[in-house]
DNA sequence: TTTCGGTTGTTGCTTAAGCAACGAACTAAG
DNA sequence: CTTAGTTCGTTGCTTAAGCAACAACCGAAA
């Protein structure tokens, strides 16, 4: 189990808390580590859960199915990332399956024993309580921050907002993403065609500079006024 | 502040609690009670916040203002509604400005109260840090649900899967909602205009019957069938 | 009763963007 | 080097739905 600490102490669940924290929590905890091989189920889809799990090794998706049974991808989990977090913690089942696309390995944290403070009070277990909800609450913002990008109704006004949104997350007005093509155009709910053609027509415009997934805002005023309409 | 009691219990945040319960948490709290006048303001975009409000009496809208200045409703909220909740979770600014609509009044729970367990180890406090968690995985779920509705390419798919959506809530095919046209419109993102047009198509299609705010799923199938695409 | 604000339904016109298909560039494996 | 898989750009065609404008309806207030 140490060999997976570094992962665990990355997470924003287990934010600022030591290892001598961790340790207890651990302790106190007893979370299950599980292997999985590809193709097998995490988590399954309409049931509930009240675990929270964190993938230790290897990759997971997680996936939907459409009314006439085609898949959809819905995240993509790598080490270090959380999930049944926010399941765990209302009384609803599932909204997706979690699939190992490779063979993997997770630990599941009971919630139950998470949000019981137990006898000895660790301070520890507190900061945890707290990362548990700011995780829970910056999932629910990202998803916030989504929505005001798909209720708009040009894909201009997408890509303006996008684009300024994501130059001040990273704090710079050239930035790069990790995101392809194809996955930039399905979170902005676009087609990809389309999508090559508006940052193209943009980039002739003299408002952004293009070169692969590397972005550079060359007129945010511009910007910023399309991104109203 | 007795006069009060019935709407906070009747709050996911007091849900399951007692009175005695309570009565103990006030007494921990202190939460402040606050009084507005019409047109002022519970939280201002962009700040911080750390206290988890609920309107006791009137009403308050959650508005936002798009880049060149309009406003735009993003909630209504009225007795027993809870804000700032997501907010104070995380260390993020506020995505939305809350102003008294009426004259109103609310009460403020300190966050750092709520998450820190005190010595005497209330159970109730134990039940409301549960339903904190709860509170805000639920509004994340009912985001997660509009996503899903949002990034469906046709209106006849949204109406579609919302129909069959609202119907599974409501747990019958004959029901009536609180909100009108335009306030549907909103939710899924397109003209009124076309959401009339396209509710009329598919009253003559035979697959629902519609009258005023109520709605009757003749052809569950067919509906299914065309949520996909 | 009349009037008025608010909510719906209706209907042409216009257009953003979906769709489909193909070609170019790049990478990795054989 | 060859081949095969992936990603990205490009471009006509077509259409769903946005936009604007008006008419019908309803309930509340005057």
């Amino acid at each position: 189990m140490e060999e997976y600490y570094p992962i665990l102490m990355s997470t924003s669940l287990f934010r600022g808390i030591s290892l001598q924290g961790l340790e207890e929590l651990l302790q106190c905890f007893r979370p299950q580590v599980k292997t999985f091989h590809k193709g097998e189920i995490l988590l399954l889809f309409g049931y509930e859960s009240h675990d929270i799990g964190i993938i230790l090794d290897g990759q997971a998706d997680g996936i939907k199915n459409t009314p006439d049974g085609a898949e959809v991808l819905i995240t993509h989990l790598g080490p270090g990332d959380i999930f049944g977090d926010v399941l765990s913690g209302s009384s609803l089942k599932s909204p997706v399956t979690i699939l190992a696309r490779t063979d993997c390995k997770a630990v599941f944290f009971p919630y139950q024993k998470i949000i019981h403070p137990c006898h000895s009070l660790h301070y520890s277990h507190n900061q945890l309580m707290q990362n548990l909800v700011a995780t829970i609450s910056e999932k629910y913002f990202a998803l916030n921050r989504r929505v005001d990008l798909l209720i708009l109704k040009t894909l201009r006004a997408k890509l303006c907002t996008w684009l300024l949104d994501e130059a001040a997350r990273q704090g710079k007005d050239t930035f790069s993403i990790t995101l392809n093509r194809a996955g930039l155009a399905d979170y902005l709910n676009c087609e990809r065609s389309a999508l090559s053609r508006e940052l193209n027509r943009m980039q002739n415009e003299g408002l952004i500079e293009l070169y692969k997934s590397s972005f550079k805002l060359l007129d945010k005023a511009a910007l910023a006024n399309q991104a109203a309409h």
